[in-house]
DNA sequence: CTTTTCCTGTGT
DNA sequence: ACACAGGAAAAG
């Protein structure tokens, strides 16, 4: 992306980084397209008139506006500009009403919460203040950070990278291409956002949604028949309690009444460590193939790995290709070559028959095992491990021919859960919305529609998704629950939580070492939140180079991997330039502020699990590790520094790091 | 019952 | 990057 000129808008401290000079504000200039502030005396041409000022576009903006969905590439960009203008004249909005409209424009997406300023200062506006995304001016939806510490809205940034910009549109810094082609969705913020909002709309707001990684005890030895499996522990054995007492064969999400050991069912966003794991909450039972289901009856859940070469992944919809076509004869289950056609058959034809009926489908999200970082993953995927984003419909399937030259089934999902995703702020599950125009239907064959009325639909009155029709009777047994087993019925413990909007908000600002509230908080590419010092502590006598001996002889040095704490990115650049997400200090900054200023002391209700330590209660007795609502026994333990968990984790870190992995 | 198939997961 | 164990459910 060529710049015409040098010039410079304001950093992130509000500094012009041109001349260094924090201008005041009469010499600040603020683009009306990505409200990026500018310093007037650094520019080389400004505005004459008032007019002018108002309606004034950065240089970066200028050349190439945000277009529109609704106009996508057509050059018809002037409308635009014209709507925007319209609106920053309109004396009558006050500037956050002008901030919406902006945004409904550029997103296409309305607000319905007519954002009723009603005066009372709501923890809403202390993320509005320091949070908004720079090009919509709204707290980001699906936000994403960039390296160097700005938040914005995930289509909005790939709107800006989707005309070639490769800087921030805050501070000018050079996006890293990873993060240019695979931004994350930041999910601290995601919750915080919604919590937020869920505070708003309901002051009594229900249950915390927030979720984060269950973890299995109950994995028989028995499950390891053989030494190998018994060593590697989780390679080959599908076993395990199952938790839940649906039948195999059961559709839709898993409700409270199927799961007697927590009494709350499987929920959006739950995260398992593997695929094994998810398998005991019984959200998707085959632990290899990617599609539950049987041919004659349908299919309950799908398994979409975020990095297939073929799946598009759209969050609220995703195209998913079915199964088969590839030589598995031996023991070759990792052939990824396609050698014949896929046909509506086995589970392909289970998926048509959901699709045909309008069945829910459980989707889980996960990403392979991948060691090399190469391979493209979505923005929705987990950074880790698999995790439940509710169910969607297969709206319509066709064959079309693959990458590989063969035919493959395509499957077009589209979200109908209750639940919002994890991955958005809003606080409301999804409504029905218009299909998506998919391109590749042009070139298809077989296509497939559903003729029926679908059995699981949205109710208007009752404003839910619900079994419009029965249920298909389940043909196999149930799973029962094992009755000897009571005594480690958890007690459910959720309402316990007298903790106000903003201490529960801070709560979730934890870093994620030392489980406290985050200070200098830094934001990384995985999108991953720690504070500055743990970050560097974590890293404390690594360096980014790394001698490589090979045979006595000495190779050219090269780039060290250095992990995520959280994950097993390779943040090696990332650490070079170590930038706090100053948006993010200042909503803790003014959190703590207020709470403090609100002196009601917190009870100090001991968390019972599920929740990290933080700094509010001062209280260090736990040692901060994510546990559950288990027995004592179970707790000791998951407080065992050595579990498994850490262990493996450890391990796989190191694998990783034996990799030499030049990226890009 | 046996055979086939599955978007695992780990060790080298 | 490569090899591969040997589970579970569908399908025959």
């Amino acid at each position: 992306m060529a710049h015409d000129s040098i010039q410079l808008p304001c950093g992130g401290d509000g500094a012009c980084m041109r001349c260094k000079v924090t201008p005041p504000t009469e010499e600040t200039l603020t683009c009306s397209i990505c409200a990026a502030p500018w310093h007037v005396g650094c520019l080389a041409s400004k505005p004459e008139t008032l007019a002018s000022t108002l309606q004034w576009h950065c240089p970066d903006c200028s050349g190439d506006p945000l277009l529109p969905p609704s106009v996508a590439t057509d050059g018809s960009s002037s409308e635009l500009f014209v709507a925007i203008k319209a609106i920053e004249a309109d004396e009558s909005l006050t500037e956050k009403e002008k901030a919406r409209k902006r945004q409904e424009l550029v997103s296409g997406r309305v607000e319905e919460d007519g954002g009723n300023g009603k005066g009372e200062s709501s923890v809403l506006d202390v993320l509005d203040e320091s949070l908004n995304c720079s090009f919509c001016m709204q707290l980001p939806d699906r936000p994403v950070t960039t390296p160097c510490g700005h938040n914005f809205c995930l289509k909005c940034f790939q709107k800006w990278i989707g005309q070639g910009k490769r800087t921030c549109a805050k501070c000018r810094s050079t996006v890293p291409p990873k993060m240019a082609s695979q931004p994350r969705i930041n999910s601290t913020l995601v919750s915080v956002i919604r919590m937020a909002k869920l505070s708003k709309s309901n002051a009594a707001a229900g249950p915390l949604k927030v979720f984060h990684f269950i973890h299995n005890q109950d994995r028989p030895d028995k499950a390891f028949t053989t030494e190998r499996a018994q060593k590697s522990g989780k390679a080959n054995a599908a076993s395990g309690k199952i938790f839940v007492t649906v039948p195999p064969d059961h559709f839709g999400p898993i409700t409270a009444e199927n799961d007697p050991d927590r009494n709350q069912g499987v929920l959006v966003g739950e995260c398992w460590e593997d695929r094994l794991e998810c398998r005991q909450w019984g959200a998707h039972l085959p632990h290899v193939a990617g599609i539950a289901g049987q041919s004659n009856y349908g299919a309950q859940s799908v398994a979409l790995s975020g990095g297939y070469d073929d799946d598009e992944d759209h969050g609220e919809w995703f195209l998913y290709t079915g199964s088969g076509g590839r030589d598995l004869s031996g023991n070759k289950r990792t052939n990824k070559e396609q050698s014949f056609d896929q046909k509506f058959e086995k589970m392909n034809e289970a998926l048509r028959v959901s699709c045909k009926k309008g069945y829910p489908v459980r989707v889980l999200l996960f990403l392979l095992m991948c060691r090399s970082h190469k391979e493209k993953r979505s923005s929705y995927a987990p950074e880790k491990g698999v995790r439940y984003d509710g169910v969607y419909r297969i709206e319509k399937c066709w064959r079309k021919v693959g990458i590989q030259g063969f035919k493959v089934c395509r499957y077009l999902f589209v979200r109908c859960d209750n639940e919002p995703a994890p991955w958005t702020s809003d606080e409301h599950g999804d409504r029905p919305r218009p299909l998506p125009a998919i391109s590749e239907l042009k070139k298809a064959t077989d296509i497939f529609e559903r003729k029926e009325s679908p059995s699981w639909d949205f109710d208007e009155e009752g404003s839910r998704w619900k079994w419009k029709k029965a249920p298909p009777p389940s043909k196999k047994p149930a799973n029962v629950a094992d009755l000897e087993e009571g005594k480690r019925t958890r007690k459910a413990i959720r309402h316990s939580r007298k903790l106000s909007t903003r201490e529960r908000l801070l709560k979730e600002f934890g870093c994620l070492i030392c489980q406290q509230v985050m200070s200098l908080p830094v934001t990384t590419p995985c999108a991953h939140n720690f504070c500055k010092s743990c970050f560097e502590a974590a890293f404390t006598g690594k360096t980014a180079i790394r001698e490589r001996n090979k045979g006595g002889r000495t190779l050219r040095s090269q780039k060290n991997i250095l992990n995520c704490p959280s994950c097993p990115t390779d943040i090696s650049d990332f650490l070079q330039d170590l930038q706090v997400n100053r948006e993010l200090m200042d909503v803790i900054e003014s959190l703590k502020q207020k709470s403090e200023e609100n002196e009601e002391p917190a009870e100090e209700e001991p968390m019972n699990g599920l929740e990290e330590s933080t700094d509010l209660g001062s209280s260090d007795e736990k040692t901060g590790k994510k546990t559950e609502n288990v027995d004592p026994k179970d707790d000791l333990e998951n407080a065992l520094p050595n579990s498994e968990e850490e262990r493996t984790s450890k391990r796989r870190k190191v694998d990783t790091a034996q990799v030499g992995d030049d990226d890009l």
